[in-house]
DNA sequence: TAGATTGTTAATCGATTAACAATC
DNA sequence: TAGATTGTTAATCGATTAACAATC
């Protein structure tokens, strides 16, 4: 097993989450090995795409066994930062904010949801299932604070990127972006976002679904 | 302008809902014409992608002028199918449902939400917006009258495959699967499945932001 | 040991970028 | 017209697949 500096291009990385997805399926069934054809085959992925993408990080398997799936699946989640005890916060407690709060299980992707934060007085000093929710003039001081991964930014669009500034002088090193805005923050190259934007998914799946005939001519 | 009838990658079909969301914003600031190449700066894109992009679909630009931002996302538009009157059902009137019903622009994406189901009770016979709920029992007969294009998946783990059979059953195109959940569904090859997998986007993020050494041993 | 299956390099394929003639 | 910028082909780059020696 050697270790390979080379940089892991962004095709492998958000394929690791769904590695980390089956595995923990297959473990939960009680399977202790596979084969990089078998979990291909459950994947819809090709044997060799998979011994390549492990190669990347120094591969994990064993000559004439394949892989341990529970040994697979947790060095999958370290390279995947799920035990660095990384800490969130939500901003905006709208519907959408809401739901991830309620719903979204943070802890079982390495994250700690410790607080959120709303412009409205009606939800500000409630609690959102454990999470207690504070008023976003609090923000700037909890974040002076507090050590905070990431922000999950769930506001209108109207103060999206004002609200990502923010975090991003609070030092925040990503930002997790559920409004459709593509956020615009200059000097700052060190902080992730990552977008979750479902009208790109949506309209995705409208070309899919609206056959092949894209240029408006008859076929012949 | 040639049709061109070569198949179109999945990275094309990704990159257009981007396209049309930027000309989208820059025809609301009034701009009426853009370059290839001011629109690769300004999306992050070289200009030779956006051209050999657009040539997929026989290429909408003018020689020494550029293109008309919004004749190019008239058309960006139809061929993601925005113009052909889709219809869109919700299962699973949770806190995401509820925030996808309440918040989520179905109209904009050329989507009408027209029914939501759930299984509760006390939320059958209600309105969420404008969108009357049904019981889940009541889901084959509306699929039997209506034409139903996708339906939008907000159930629980447990329930999502049966539903998603449910809908395939009733003659769905499409599913927006928003369950963590890989559906299976066997014998339905021409039913497409858009998946948006929270888990798997907070994952690629959480290794973003979790620095390089990801093979446990010490720099040196 | 023999069989299986990985780690790893090489070959192929596809996507992106470069180049430039066509043309507005 | 001259300048600009596309449409389109060719070159390059990177990702996927194939192959097989290493080894459990």
């Amino acid at each position: 097993m050697k270790k390979n500096n080379a940089k892991v291009s962004v095709a492998v990385i958000r394929r690791l989450p769904r590695y980390y997805r089956h595995l923990s399926e297959l473990m939960q069934q009680g399977t202790v090995r596979i084969s990089s054809s078998a979990l291909g085959r459950s994947m819809g992925l090709t044997a060799s795409q998979i011994r390549q993408d492990l190669f990347c990080f120094g591969g994990f398997g064993q000559q004439g066994y394949g892989y341990n799936v529970e040994k697979l699946r947790d060095e999958i989640g370290d390279i995947l930062g799920i035990n660095r005890g990384h800490t969130a916060v939500v901003l905006g407690v709208g519907n959408l904010g809401h739901a991830l709060i309620q719903n979204f299980k943070f802890g079982n992707n390495g994250f700690n949801l410790e607080a959120a934060f709303d412009i409205d007085d009606d939800v500000i000093g409630t609690n959102v299932g454990n999470i207690p929710v504070y008023g976003i003039d609090e923000l700037d001081e909890y974040l002076r604070l507090h050590r905070v991964d990431i922000g999950v930014l769930t506001v209108p669009r109207s103060v999206a990127n004002t609200m990502a500034e923010q975090l991003v002088r609070g030092g925040v090193k990503g930002i997790w972006n559920f409004t459709n805005l593509e956020l615009k923050l200059e000097g700052a190259q060190d902080v992730v976002v990552e977008n979750v934007h479902f009208a790109d998914s949506l309209l995705t799946l409208s070309y899919m679904i609206s056959g092949r005939d894209h240029n408006g001519e008859e076929e012949e």
